[in-house]
DNA sequence: TTGAACCGATTTAATTTTGAACCAATTACC
DNA sequence: GGTAATTGGTTCAAAATTAAATCGGTTCAA
């Protein structure tokens, strides 16, 4: 068995999500929101705050401002200050927000669900294992 | 066990990528070239012709010329007319391009090889096992 | 051959993304 | 208390990225 080469790993992985997101890029436009802006809008339940989206998602935090400006303008998340931190703005999924949401994932999970189809049952839990130990 | 969601394995993964990615790029920067440069750079053998390059990493074309250019510039890739077909450029690695080439991978195996070093030689065989199959 | 369709690459112009500097609110510490 | 350091978020100007149009070169069918 040849040995472990973390470079080629990284690269069969990096290719395969490239690919997956350009291939639902253009669907995903005709909901009416950006690739990247539905990544946001998926973790901000989880992540209510910019400055917790921008660390999650590694992204620099003016872009998570301007994202997050598109979809609040799109009504698809509201914003309000936390009472308990004035700096702090915690951002809520609208119902049009969520619906949006959900129809994005669903482009997302056929198109990745096409690649993962490939694997077996077992296989698929196992890859998730995998993956959850490296995050 | 809870049924396969192929988002959440999409999630898990692209936030994996994002992070390594973010965790290299200062260090890959200060080598002289942009990690999508770096990514450009270790596919350039395998896919020698700028249209070839722009598909196989999910790029836009125009995208690829600047990379190229900027590469060229910086004397870590040459390029020449293919004799065969005036239209392509045929594009070489230059020994400064693939010293900086493995720096680079270096770089990038120590990130994500500290993550893959999670998990046993034998899992890092599946998991490179798995996302052939999928790629 | 010819010319219509196609393909590889680039240019241009517009949009997207981001580093740096900033402001306001909070925290830590004396 | 006071004030220095930190944090959340934004602005602005600059840089990166890309869609659309373009230009040669190639292919293919008549």
């Amino acid at each position: 068995m040849s040995k472990i080469d973390p470079a080629k790993i990284w690269s069969l992985n990096y290719r395969l999500l490239m690919s997956v997101i350009s291939s639902v890029a253009s669907d995903v436009t005709a909901l009416g929101l950006e690739t990247k802006e539905l990544f946001v809008l998926t973790e901000v339940e989880e992540h209510p705050y910019p400055a917790e989206l921008a660390a999650t998602l590694s992204m620099p935090k003016p872009t998570v401002t301007v994202y997050v400006k598109r979809l609040e303008a799109a009504g698809f998340v509201r914003r309000e200050i936390d009472a308990a931190d004035l700096r702090r703005h915690r951002l809520h999924l609208t119902p049009a927000g969520r619906k949006v949401m959900q129809r994005g994932i669903a482009l997302l999970s056929e198109a990745f669900g096409s690649r993962l189809g490939r694997l077996s049952a077992a296989q698929q839990a196992e890859l998730r294992t995998l993956l959850e130990k490296l995050s």
